[in-house]
DNA sequence: GTTGAAAATTACGTTTACGTAAGCGTCGTA
DNA sequence: TACGACGCTTACGTAAACGTAATTTTCAAC
């Protein structure tokens, strides 16, 4: 009971887990969710989006360790600054019978260009800051003279 | 000839600059945009949102010193990440015959919460750097690692 | 049989800062 | 007087990533 995980606890609440122990561990939207920090429609948005294709239980979506992999995929790309565009352009690369050699080439090339965008980023917030900081300063000791002023009245 | 500005060189192509001398150096929407980096439409925006307020020869817009103050305080407002909503916020709050003592203070804190904001966006943005760059290094070797095996073949 | 929780579909709304025509007026010069 | 440069207004389009109804369906439990 100690190191239950939410997950569980989640289907714990009325949902006994599919069949448990079942072959592939799948999930429904609900317990996929929790998991990721992520909301139904974030999963339903992205699905319509081609990033992910959970199989179907009638209309119920089933999520597998395939789909929680691509997921991962998914939002590790959206934190690194990749466009869900982008990263879907990569994983359609994925042959899942093949060296995918061609894929890492495309992922390499992609990943180095958006980590210099992410450096130009970040030298442009420095800059902001930096003059941000300044202007900060400037109104408060401004702000001050002017209160020691009305003070002094 | 040498050090002509570009926009000495703007009005030069057919339009005199507007009484040449004149008492506030009024100038047209195409010189100012010039003279800021800007677009037409940009400032045609920013005067929609109630940024700046030129007056009028008729329909062509004149811009005068303190249009160009203004439009300073807003490029530099928007460079630290504030909203041009904000920006109106605070230049809404300017008092020509106060002591915009309440302005200044407003205008600290919200600098002072900006500064907070953008730090934690680079905080947010180091982060997707190290993660990416770890993640492009990983790609690279994977990447020699096949060509190797392919070589050896 | 009904209720409640979870899930589904459809589709319009939101935010920000302009871009991009389309069509028309104005001015100075060749 | 016609042309080119410049300017004006109106108004729809864009991009990203979901939010937010509104309504309906499914399913297991009581």
């Amino acid at each position: 009971m100690a190191m239950q995980s939410q997950a569980e606890q989640y289907s714990n609440t009325c949902t006994p887990v599919p069949v448990k122990g079942d072959q592939d561990e799948q999930m429904r939207i609900g317990e996929m969710a929790a998991e990721f920090g992520v909301t139904l429609r974030t999963l339903r948005f992205y699905e319509d989006r081609g990033l992910i294709s959970p199989m179907r239980d009638g209309a119920t979506r089933l999520y597998t360790r395939r789909d929680r992999a691509r997921l991962r995929l998914v939002l590790l790309g959206r934190k690194v600054g990749f466009s869900l565009r982008e990263v879907k352009k990569l994983l359609d690369l994925y042959d899942p019978h093949g060296t995918n050699i061609r894929q890492m080439r495309v992922a390499l090339d992609k990943s180095e260009r958006q980590l210099a965008r992410l450096r130009q980023q970040r030298a442009a917030l420095d800059d902001a800051i930096d003059e941000l900081s300044g202007l900060t300063e400037n109104i408060r000791s401004e702000l001050e003279a002017r209160l020691a002023v009305r003070t002094a009245d």
